[in-house]
DNA sequence: GGCATGACAAAGG
DNA sequence: CCCTTTGCCATGC
């Protein structure tokens, strides 16, 4: 059972870097949207996982893959979330360079940056 | 097995 | 727009 839902969890996990790959360069997804477009693990309370989805999220991209553009991942707001001294530079930077442009404040217009799966515009 | 922490989000001040 | 609080639970000590 439990031997279970570990397994669960990292098929999960491999859910989350899957969608994340399919980001192309330039546009951004919020921790939010990854976690809604994804179907949780079976027997997963709904209205919770509303809230703790986007913390797997954080939780997978913290031990992720080399291929998967971890970058392109940014909170709801349009921000750079805070990780570690490295991190939220360098993330702007790589987006940067993929041609998003952030405003004064630190954030970038999630209307303009944000892709939606099977929406592509 | 309890206690604090966190790459979040939404709502309220 | 910025800061604080609240909900939730996986993870680490």
């Amino acid at each position: 059972m439990t031997s279970e839902t570990s397994r669960e969890r990292a098929i999960f996990r491999e859910k989350i870097y899957d969608l994340v790959r399919t980001i192309p360069p330039g546009r951004v997804m919020t921790y939010g949207s990854i976690a809604s477009h994804l179907v949780p693990p079976e027997g997963t309370d709904i209205l919770a996982y509303q809230r703790i989805g986007p913390r797997w999220v954080g939780y997978a991209m913290r031990d992720c893959p080399e291929d998967v553009p971890w970058h392109r991942v940014v909170n709801a707001k349009g921000g750079i979330s805070l990780r570690s001294d490295l991190g939220p530079p360098l993330q702007k930077k790589l987006l940067e360079e993929e041609g998003v442009e952030f405003n004064e404040s630190g954030y970038l217009e999630l209307k303009t940056y944000a892709w939606i799966p099977d929406h592509n515009p």
